[in-house]
RNA sequence: GCAGGGGUGGCGGAGCCUGGUCAAACGCGUUGGACUUAAGAUCCAAUCCCAAAGGGGUUCGAGGGUUCAAAUCCCUCCCCCUGCACCA
């Protein structure tokens, strides 16, 4: 079979009823994945999501909804800015993934520095790709985040947010580079390093008899009681400032990212060798502390002079170490530690650090860090402070420092050095005229909690991780310098950030196709209120029209996405929803997923292990890809893309494609055999499941339940009938599997379809429906009788196995006595052997087996879950080893009229009494 | 640091919520056999240990407990992973 080519004749005919319009007659289901940023093309990876959301809406076309499945995207913010200046500037490691992975061609690559023209390249690079999986979108819908009509869509939505007082200002601060004088994000950086920001306390020491002050910067304020030294560079030059009404010395390095926080006025330099001529006064006790020269000072850090605490900070005690404890100096002992002396020592010393220059003294460090945050009580004189665990004493000296003036918190990078793309070391700004979004509102809070208890979340694992975020959201900032998008309609010149202008853009889908009728000043607040609230009255018939169609698709039935949007995005989709909507268009469902890993690693542009998604489908097909990606992990767990079960599932698709070929040419007849039987209730079964699963997108489940165990049932059936299945019964089974499965495999489902039902159009298919399922059908009954052939078949085997026989020439198989059927009944009823025997007691064909019952009894109960809780007769046992006499036959090479069978009850063979129920006892000759 | 998730056989990965049918689904790998000139594909069988007439033993991170019965429930410990925001 040549699935690739199956695709290619069919794959227009798939798309055809992805068009969606209003239609009262029906139910509407309204599904929307996160839409895609066009800045590549998309990989194996991002095909779950799609693919997961396709699988579900071609599941509810089929059960008779009317669908919406749009598609739209998203290409607010930076990186798609900061990726065209980068070919502009024609950056190698780019243009190497461009080419080498992308398979962009480099001719192209000239064009695609603009922006838009990037945009515009990867978008219908993707929207193809989308195609070519057979993705039933609505590509009638389609828009940009960036589209004027959109823009007006986002400024009602602030607004909206702005009168409800959702929106508020204050200051932030963010990693910036002064030279771009832009914020940086991880596609800004060398490296693609995320910035993170760290709050430090700057402490100021009093230079001795004169009128100036030491910056000094640090993590643990707290231990300024335990100052023995300040550190400077001897052969660096310092800058003396005037800051906050002082005049402050800190190094020319440190002033870039100070003067982003404070304003100061520059006022003199001093070099560190005149610095180590001075004294300084310790701000917390008056005490006098010497400097000394380092070499190991970062000068770009914080302030770039550090106070020396060699009693808690293993780096400091190694460097008065390898100095000898120059003038005099003396261990502080601060904090108390229970087991310890001297905790920067003693670890030293545990962990056999040898100097500064020592990878362990890195350990060292946060250890002690660890130990004394952890279980570290202040031990000094200043009653304030003793005896303060060490989180709190931290607190106390801030602000008691802070009320004498000798302490400022400090903004700085926390994996220090991140550099720019422009090679400007990156710092923090506190930027002031920022905007928030305040999730932090108590009210809407609550709304939004209120609003998930409703919702269904998939899957429900995860509703905790919504719970607690949606709980610790504060505010978040929602507007940046730079960037495409939205333009902030309280300040024109800022821009709205990326993950504030896409939390109802859902609702736009509903109008998105007609919209573009009007200018896009016609779009008016009040012509939005009249779309989504009725509010006002309608310009024109177009514009009742953009209302009725909302009214009709919305809520939202089920939103798609990522599990890595749990914690970002999906909780903002909720909060924007209950402060724009009424209850009754907020959303219903929220359906997550995990990643898909190649041959069991993460795929990464670093590995070069990302596989484009169109170049997966010209080489394995669509359908296959589509499975290959959804049914190998649950929905929250990540799934692993692998040559090998590539291959199992293109073998399976064979051997039902052989199925259906074969059936489809012939004349088929009722069989009726208890196989047949056994086979139309696995049918049944499997269809009752199927669609039960479906309901929950448990995807996983049904591909298991369809292509594997479905597939093994029919393998069985198979053998069972020695090849003889052109019977009504398997080709029945093969109708209701197509159908069940297409949504997961559409190209060929419809395929095989075309030949089991003979349709033409794929109108016909999704009129044949969902397949119902016989309730009558289905019977634990069949199942057991084929487990006991199967039973019979393994113990066989393994007799033969012990045996070493090379040749069977007879086969007797022993049906268990009847009077074993009633024990079993005995021990479903009472559960417990005591009670059994007294039972016994009074049936006469028992009373007189009592030692056998009790025997048995132990067998019994430990199995007791696994016998049925009807009784199965001996001409049930009979009939079905009757049937499969020809398998047995067959399979150990006997001849039929040598295998025999008996029953216990008249049988002369000693083995007799080894059989039970549902397990005849076996003789072999 | 704070919060959340997890440790199952050679591997991936179910099962654990609702304890017994669990030596543990399904898949992969490995070994032997069939087919083939051969490889591949396919099919059959085996794949924790010991037995050799369908039997027994020891397993589900470690230790303890509850129970007639624990991978499954409870407690303690060890180890691993993810997120912490202004970034799509």
């Amino acid at each position: 079979m040549d699935i690739r080519k199956i695709e290619l004749e069919v794959n227009k005919e798939l798309l055809e009823s992805s068009v969606s319009n209003i239609d009262y007659e029906r139910k509407k289901f309204f599904i929307a994945p996160a839409f895609p940023y066009p800045n590549s093309p998309q990989h194996i990876g991002h095909g779950r999501t799609y693919t997961t959301t396709d699988i579900y809406a071609r599941f509810m076309r089929l059960k008779g909804y009317n669908v919406l499945f749009p598609m739209a995207f998203h290409v607010t913010g930076t990186p798609i800015i900061a990726m065209a200046s980068r070919l502009k500037e024609k950056d190698k490691e780019l243009i190497e993934i461009f080419t080498k992975i992308y398979g962009i061609p480099e001719e192209k690559l000239e064009e695609l520095s603009d922006p838009e023209k990037l945009v515009m390249y990867f978008s219908r690079e993707i929207e193809q790709g989308m195609k070519e999986m057979g993705y039933s979108i609505d590509w009638t819908r389609k828009f940009y985040s960036f589209d004027k009509h959109f823009n007006k869509f986002i400024e009602w939505h602030f607004k909206k947010l702005y009168d409800k007082g959702y929106l508020v200002k204050g200051e932030h601060p963010v990693p910036w580079c002064s030279k771009c004088n832009n914020a940086l994000g991880a596609h800004d950086t060398k490296g693609d390093k995320d910035p993170e920001i760290e709050q430090v306390s700057v402490l100021f020491f009093k230079i001795k008899s004169k009128d100036m002050f030491l910056g000094v910067v640090t993590y643990r304020p707290e231990t300024i009681f335990g100052v023995t030294n300040i550190w400077v560079v001897e052969n660096s030059d310092y800058q003396i400032i005037k800051l906050q009404g002082k005049k402050v010395i800190v190094s020319k390095e440190s002033l870039q990212n100070i003067g982003m926080q404070y304003e100061y006025e520059p006022y003199g330099s001093i070099t560190g060798k005149e610095l180590l001529e001075y004294t300084v006064i310790n701000p917390i006790d008056n005490t006098e502390v010497p400097l000394l020269p380092a070499t190991f000072i970062d000068l770009s850090f914080g302030t770039g002079i550090v106070m020396s605490v060699p009693a808690h900070a293993p780096y400091d005690y190694l460097a008065l170490r390898d100095l000898g404890f120059p003038k005099g100096i003396k261990l502080k002992v601060i904090i108390n530690i229970e087991g310890f002396e001297v905790p920067a020592k003693e670890v030293c010393e545990k962990l056999n650090v040898k100097d500064q220059k020592d990878q362990k003294a890195e350990d060292a460090t946060k250890e002690v860090y660890r130990l004394e945050l952890l279980k570290g009580k202040m031990r000094v004189s200043d009653n304030k402070f003793d005896g303060l665990p060490v989180e709190m004493a931290r607190q106390r000296v801030k602000e008691h420092l802070s009320k004498s003036k000798d302490h400022i918190n400090l903004y700085i990078i926390a994996n220090h050095p991140v550099y720019c793309r422009c090679n400007n070391l990156a710092g923090v700004k506190l930027v002031k005229d920022q905007w928030f979004i305040d999730y932090g509102n108590k009210s809407w809070k609550e709304e939004t909690k209120k609003c998930l208890s409703m919702m269904k979340i998939l899957p429900e694992e995860s509703r905790k991780i919504y719970l607690d975020t949606i709980e610790w959201l504060e505010k978040k900032a929602c507007t940046r310098e730079k960037g495409l998008g939205t333009r902030f309609p309280f300040d024109r010149n800022k821009m709205i950030e990326a993950l504030s202008d896409s939390t109802i853009y859902m609702a736009f889908y509903t109008i998105s196709d007609k919209i573009t009728r009007y200018k896009p000043e016609q779009l008016t607040e009040e012509f939005f209120d009249y779309i989504f609230y009725g509010k006002g009255k309608p310009v024109d018939n177009l514009h009742d029209e953009l209302r009725k169609s909302f009214e009709y698709w919305y809520p939202l039935d089920s939103r798609h996405s990522g599990y890595d949007l749990v914690r970002n995005h999906l909780p903002f989709f909720i909060f924007n929803h209950v402060a724009v909507f009424p209850q009754k268009h907020w959303p219903k469902q929220i359906v997550t997923n995990g990643f898909v890993l190649m041959e069991g690693k993460k795929m990464s542009k670093s590995l070069g292990n990302i596989l484009p998604l169109r170049k997966a489908i010209s080489k394995y097909s669509a359908d296959v890809v589509r499975f290959a990606i959804v049914n190998g992990a649950d929905l929250d767990s990540d799934t692993d893309f692998n040559e090998k079960s590539i291959d199992g599932i293109k073998s399976r698709m064979e051997y039902f494609n052989y199925l259906i070929d074969n059936i489809s040419k012939k004349e088929v007849t009722i069989s009726g055999s208890l196989v047949d039987k056994w086979l139309l209730n696995r049918v049944n079964r499997m269809i009752k499941s199927v669609k039960e699963l479906y309901e929950d997108v448990e995807i996983r489940k049904i591909s298991q339940l369809l292509f594997y165990d479905f597939y093994n049932s029919l393998k069985w059936y198979e053998v069972r009938k020695d090849g003889k299945i052109d019977t009504h019964e398997l080709k029945l089974a093969l109708q209701s599997f197509v159908i069940l499965m297409y949504p997961f495999m559409p190209h060929v489902c419809y395929h095989w379809s075309k030949k089991l039902y003979c349709i033409k159009s794929l109108k016909e298919f999704e009129n044949i429906g969902l397949p119902s399922h016989d309730e009558k059908l289905i019977s634990e009954k069949f199942d057991k009788l084929e487990e006991l052939l199967i039973g019979i078949d393994n113990d066989i085997n393994e007799i033969l196995s012990l045996l070493k026989l090379q040749k069977v020439k007879e086969i007797k198989l022993i049906v268990s006595a009847n009077w074993k059927r009633k024990l079993i009944s005995l021990f479903k009823e009472h559960r417990d052997l005591n009670n059994v025997i007294k039972s016994a007691k009074s049936m006469p064909d028992l009373k007189t087996r009592l030692n056998e019952v009790s025997k048995l009894g132990k067998k019994i109960i430990q199995n007791i879950d696994w016998y049925p809780d009807y009784e199965i007769s001996q001409e049930d046992e009979i009939s079905i080893i009757k049937d499969g006499i020809n398998y047995l036959a067959k399979k150990y090479s006997v001849d039929k009229s040598s295998i025999l069978i008996e029953i216990e009850e008249s049988s002369k063979e000693l083995k007799a009494a080894n059989a039970m129920p549902l397990k005849p006892a076996i003789i072999i000759k």
